[in-house]
DNA sequence: GGGTACGGCTTACGACGTAAACCACTACAC
DNA sequence: GTGTAGTGGTTTACGTCGTAAGCCGTACCC
């Protein structure tokens, strides 16, 4: 109820930008694909994804929407570019890749968190990398993380995955962060009020009728969410142990 | 790489419909809210969900696209019940609820079964579901479906679960269903080919390069998705139980 | 007859993404 | 100097979108 796309003039700022922080005006900080990258992630964590318009984030970097197209080809290769951004991010966190690597469990954890932070660190933004060529956007092109998705994989076959395990396990991992996060994500991101707003007909008291949901809605503290990531994400590691030496046995 | 938003005339159909049933040529099936609804999501399953647009949807029912805003007053809000619709289709179904019921385990397992039916049979509306109010659906106004909720976690009250267990399983039950349909979805859904075209600017053989991802197309059949699924699902409930009794004497 | 309500059509507006043409302005050739 | 060829941006324009506002035919009640 914040964004109706047909108002188009109630979100917070867009204006300003264009120099801001530059002390000789003559070069206005040149454009380039990173600068509007890096400022289409800023617009869409201000003013969510509906939000975000070409002529919007030009107005944003001081140009005209035409402008932009000198670097993206395209809006849809623009969020590509935005979701590989982010991905880039996680990917060259050093905490997650760069510490030394104590077995697959301990890589997947490091992996998990960083995902975690990042959706958490733009939660606007993370829906779009969930969805983006409708699958996780760490497996298909035109994202170029297909590599990661090997280095994924064949890291399970050197644990001693077999095929199936691997592939199992892939997949339980992948769909464990979608959901989780995305939920996650949603609880956080979004406004958390209008649970209390549902008698638009019926007149009913909308929270008393509910007292079990409004008793849910104290629980999704981010402490909570941060232990309940953790022990989910212990189980799915366990399980995937379990299931690794099934295949190794049989 | 099939809808393009700017061409907008390379979606299948999207003519004809309008009367096509009805042997009286007198009253051509006069328009309604549910026969909107249902055409809209047959829209859906047919050309994407971003080729859905009032004009063509209205074109498919044989009417101006203005002509439904007087039994919609928003697109917005039709998605809505698009979305409601296939809820709802879950919540009627007799194998989910009807059948005599043996526990919450044997509950949840149903209500599984019945989503992720509804997830393969609409795998083009799905995602909607899964992204509407930007939670899940069966959570947030303006979907009716609070009681859903209430009915779901007074269940589990009722199952012996303390407050944070009953919560801790919700969002568990929830993110996996959500995480993991979507995957399902995706995969079987959108075209599962270009794996083998990422080399639009290196030259370098695309497939070849990545061995192990050209080994996980082999097994994304739907059969091994219905087995991972359940494994997880029991997984799951598995670990409901373990957290439900840890609640109970802790 | 005259309402008057319903159901659908027509027109129109402001937004959108973006193709195409059009300027600067700089850099280098001669 | 005078081309000439980029480079980086603007202007204009087209087709599409969602939808507000008003019109108009038909059916029913008085």
């Amino acid at each position: 109820m914040s964004d109706d796309s047909t108002t188009g003039d109630d979100y917070p700022d867009a204006d300003r930008a264009v120099v801001e922080d530059e002390p000789a005006p003559s070069s206005r900080v040149p454009l380039s694909r990173e600068r509007i990258v890096a400022a289409a992630l800023e617009f869409i964590e201000a003013n969510g994804l509906p939000g975000l318009t070409m002529r919007r984030l030009g107005e944003k970097l001081g140009v005209e929407a035409m402008a932009l197209y000198r670097y993206v080809p395209s809006k849809e290769d623009l969020l590509d570019a935005v979701v590989e951004s982010l991905v880039r991010d996680v990917r060259s966190d050093e905490v997650v890749l760069d510490a030394p690597q104590d077995g697959w469990q301990d890589f997947l954890q490091r992996l998990a968190h960083g995902v975690r932070r990042m959706a958490l660190d733009h939660p606007k933004a993370f829906p779009l990398v969930a969805s983006r060529p409708a699958e996780a956007p760490w497996l298909r092109p035109p994202l170029r993380s297909l590599e990661w998705v090997e280095t994924f994989l064949s890291g399970l076959l050197e644990e001693g995955f077999s095929d199936e395990a691997a592939i199992e396990g892939y997949r339980a991992y992948t769909s464990f962060l979608l959901g989780h996060l995305l939920l996650e994500v949603a609880v956080h991101g979004a406004d958390v009020g209008p649970l209390d707003v549902l008698d638009d007909q019926t007149g009913e008291a909308g929270v008393s009728a509910y007292p079990t949901v409004a008793r849910l809605r104290d629980a999704l503290s981010e402490d909570r969410s941060a232990i309940e990531f953790e022990e989910a994400l212990e189980a799915l590691l366990d399980r995937m142990t379990v299931v690794r030496n099934e295949h190794v046995e049989g």
